[in-house]
Parts: structure tokens; C-alpha cells; sequence
DNA sequence: ATTAGTCAGTTCCAAAAAAGAACTTTCTAT
DNA sequence: ATAGAAAGTTCTTTTTTGGAACTGACTAAT
């Protein structure tokens, strides 16, 4: 299988890894939702090679969740930045944040908070029903496939 | 860079990616968490080849997402299940299965529904804080990194 | 007016990983 | 004896990476 046949997939899990399913992809978000835009930035702070460091963005462009800008002219310059598409990939980077936290723990002590930006205080990330506010977890949440 | 220097970087990120952040794996974990536990079922199921099949299984394994298990002896075959650590993946299952199907519409229409196992009911999944019950976004979030 | 530096890439080659298909081993069932 | 299943392994070919140098269009410093 070929990462444009995910796209085509009926399980959205499939579809979303076809976007975002690739060894660099989420490191290069993590970036953009810290504020990095700009090539050579990334591309010393990742360690990545250039050459797949053009590849990815330019996919995630061509996906729709990054927009390439122009902040200047001569020499014409680009920035990344995240569309909203690429924004509402926020969840998945604190899902995984929160994961990794918990279950895979660096060599040397070293974590990530996540903090309110209103109040300061510590946030405790869960997954709950938008309208019971019930916690989602494997136990009582089971997936359906719509036929259409 | 390779894939085990990522588990020593301080970014939990990075971490979880060094586990979780392959082409197949997430796939292989979402076979997991719709039940399917064996080899041939999973190697049919996705398409992908045995060799890498098995290379990512054993990875797995190692990281302690899965654990193997006998399910019978002569001729000793092995069957794979979820860990606890591997089952706190399912947030992050959930909130890329959520934003694909938002954003990543698939060619013909089909999708999947998250259904509350007790009342059958649809589920909305949200990131909230579990001490608020306030949503998460990347507008009101940010991360820290902590220095110990 | 050279020289050095920045930025966003591209080009080239070697090394690593994945695809695809066949083969193996240890059984059970016909 | 023959066929089939399960869980891999082995082999060869194709793709993808990694690593380093190079390009082009400027700008700033000497």
C-alpha cells in the first residue's frame, strides 16, 4: 500500500495517518504550534534533512494544513504556518503529549507541562463527551461504521 | 536522527513518536483496539508485508504497547493484546480519528461514529481539563517545558 | 567592490527501509 | 499422502533517507 491510497480509506484512522503518518510530520507541527515558521529554523531545530524537510512541508501544504506566505520580497521569502485545518490538529499533539508523559519517559528528568494561558495552573488534558461531559475511554466508547 | 534517539529527547513529542510515530504502527493499533490479535488477520487486514508486520510487532513488544501471549500450545502460536500503557493510546486513536473525519473526508462517503457503549449514544469527543472541565485549545493552552 | 552571510531550497550519491513474492516450520484435518 | 493454517523468515527489487555540497537571490560589513 502507498501513502495516497490511505486517503481513500474508509476508516479515518487510515485518512489522518495518510496526512500526518510520518516520522517527521507531527515533530515539524510540534514546531509550528510553538511558533517556528521558517525553513532553516526547523530544519536546524529538527536535525532533518533539507531535502525531506522541503518534501513534508510541501505535502502538508498541498493537505491543507500548513500555508506557505510570503513575508518578504527580494529576495521573496516563505513562512509555514498553521491553517485551521492544521490547528485543529492541537488535540492530537496533547493526546500524544499526555501519553508520552505518562508512559514513555525520557533518560534524563525533563517534562512538559501544559499550563492555562488565562489562569497559569497545571491542565490535566482528558477526552469527554461535548454534550454528557462523560470521560471517553476504551471501555465505554466503541466505534460504528456508517453505511451509507 | 534515528528512531531510538528520539526517546531521549526532552519533548514527550518526540518521545511518543519514537513509540507510536510510523506509517503502520498506528494501524496496527487500531487493528488492536478493534479486537483483532493475530498475525495473519492483521497482515490481511492491512495490506502490509509480513516482514514489516512482524519487525513492527516486535517493536511494539518491546516498547510494552503489546505484550505476545500463547493462545495454544503445539504448534506454539503467539496472539497480541494491548498492554495498559498500550491502551492508554486510545485518546490519541480517538482525537485523530475525529479530526480526519472533519477534515480529511474520505472519496466515497463512509465514516465512522464514536457510540457510548452504555446509552448508544453519539459521541462528541472534546479535550478538556479534568480538574475545570474548561476545553483545551491551543488558544488557551501552552506548553512549559519544566527544569529539574 | 569584494567578501561573507542568510535563507530556502536543489542536486548527487551512499545507506537504510519497505514492497512483493516465495519459502519454512510445526502442526491439524481429510 | 495431501492440503491447509499460522507465524514467521528469506530473497530481490524499489523507495526513502541521510549527508554533504551547491545554487540563486539577495543584504550587510570591510
Amino acid at each position: 500500500m502507498k501513502w495516497d491510497d490511505l486517503k481513500s480509506e474508509p476508516c479515518p484512522v487510515a485518512r489522518g495517518l495518510s496526512v500526518i503518518g510520518d516520522r517527521w510530520t507531527m515533530l515539524v507541527l510540534r514546531d509550528c504550534f510553538l511558533g517556528v515558521r521558517r525553513f532553516e529554523q526547523m530544519q536546524e531545530r529538527l536535525g532533518i534533512t533539507r531535502h525531506v524537510l522541503a518534501d513534508r512541508l510541501r505535502k502538508l501544504e498541498s493537505d491543507g494544513v500548513l500555508r506557505r506566505e510570503a513575508y518578504q520580497e527580494r529576495p521573496l521569502r516563505h513562512e509555514y504556518r498553521l491553517t485551521d485545518k492544521g490547528k485543529a490538529l492541537y488535540p492530537v499533539l496533547v493526546t500524544l503529549t499526555a501519553w508520552a508523559e505518562e508512559h514513555v519517559p525520557p533518560e534524563k528528568k525533563s517534562s512538559m507541562t501544559l499550563l492555562s494561558r488565562d489562569t497559569g495552573e497545571v491542565l490535566e488534558p482528558i477526552l469527554t463527551d461535548a454534550k454528557t461531559g462523560q470521560r471517553i475511554t476504551h471501555r465505554n466508547a466503541v466505534a460504528r461504521r456508517n453505511i451509507d
